[in-house]
DNA sequence: ACAAAAGTATGACAAATATCATATTTTATA
DNA sequence: TATAAAATATGATATTTGTCATACTTTTGT
């Protein structure tokens, strides 16, 4: 079992109020998973009774509409919390959460997390001010998908790409996403987000490399992302 | 200075874990407002040091997107609090609140809210499940927007307002928008709104008298919301 | 290594929605 | 109350986006 004193992660979320001796409560009590690629860490619906501390990996949080088809309303990164939401409401999850890389998370019990609600003040802010920054990015994102064209928004979520994943040795896109994936987070038509990203292949602001992107022209992106 | 003890509203907001005691503290450094309808309340980029608490009038929360037209995220009804995200988050607003009705409303300084997120347990828990279902709703909300076609939307708004603010006497929907505020909640053009209306009225789904609206077939509604 | 499946790409077309013009009605104001 | 201003309504048209068809490319599993 892993010691969460010598996690490194830990630094990067509401957990990093928590005092040595709550962090060998935390060790003693979390179970570690393993998730692959394309698989579940949770669905929409499910009572998961408590959260996801997320080690290694990226996923994506995600709603099935009415029409069927995915909308991604948030990716969640190394150090990030998850079904944080629907632990506090005491609801089931309203979203999935579902790999996008092969990913390593911890899953610490309810019971403790609410304990350290009531004993640690520091905690229990750092956890609200991290749902105010998701109600605040919801917000935006909502206006977003409300006031702005597909092509803006594919161009907002590419420079969101870079800026929040990073890049490779070459210039690509560290992040990974199907044609489709892309389109669920844009809220769009795969063969729109395609024909897009050939348009903007074509005027030289990406380049395509296979499934690989590269930004060649951020302030041009930033521009058209108005 | 009213006294916060007595103020009815207060049952239905976060407010009601405080006790006695809380309550004349809060009562004794509250300011009251009247605010007309069309005023703003604050507006996005302000700082403003505290919350407020609705007493009575309804306000939109609505961000101005960068096309120059309005977005509304929310409506704010008696009971509820406004800037409290704004507040934990230590940041400027990053939404406008604007009165559709006249409005009273109880400003409290921060130093006050703070204070008692340290020693009322119960309160902050009111403050954090309240913050958790608006970023639910922003979920959900963002997904419809991403999802669903304008008649969708509008027939799931209508049903919203129905549900959210009731009816008056001789069946209309008691909350009162212009079309152009109507349109900011769908977030589409105001004309493909007020055709829209037009069409449902031509159906016989809902009736339009003046700018009053009344809802005929909730159920042909709700299947036409999906 | 190869067949099947999945993902990507592109054209043709249809549907949804926005925009612009203009008329009508309602509301605000001198 | 008269008049201007704002809000509502509707038509004509342009633009955006989705859908369906099909071809090509990459990945997967045996």
């Amino acid at each position: 079992m892993g010691k969460c004193e010598q996690c490194i992660v830990r630094e990067f979320s509401s957990l990093k109020a928590l005092n040595k001796e709550e962090l060998l409560k935390i060790a003693s009590c979390k179970t570690s998973y393993t998730i692959k690629k394309g698989e579940p860490i949770f669905e929409e619906g499910e009572i998961t009774n408590g959260i996801y501390c997320v080690k290694d990996g990226v996923c994506k949080l995600s709603k099935l509409s009415q029409n069927g088809k995915d909308q991604i309303v948030k990716l969640v990164k190394p150090g990030e919390l998850l079904g944080q939401r629907s632990m506090i409401s005491d609801e089931p999850t309203n979203l999935s959460a579902i790999a996008l890389e092969d990913m390593q998370v911890c899953f610490i019990p309810k019971s403790e997390i609410l304990a350290f609600f009531n004993n640690n003040n520091q905690f229990s802010m750092n956890v609200m001010r991290t749902i105010c920054s998701d109600l605040k990015e919801a917000d935006d994102h909502m206006v977003s998908m409300a006031q702005k064209s597909v092509k803006e928004r594919l161009a907002e979520t590419l420079l969101y790409l870079h800026d929040t994943f990073g890049v490779n040795a070459d210039g690509t896109l560290k992040i990974q996403l199907s044609r489709e994936e892309l389109s669920s987070i844009i809220g769009t038509a795969t063969e729109s987000c395609i024909r897009l990203l050939s348009d903007f292949n074509k005027s030289g602001v990406i380049t395509l490399t296979g499934k690989k992107i590269s930004l060649k022209d951020k302030n041009q992106l930033r521009k058209m992302a108005e």
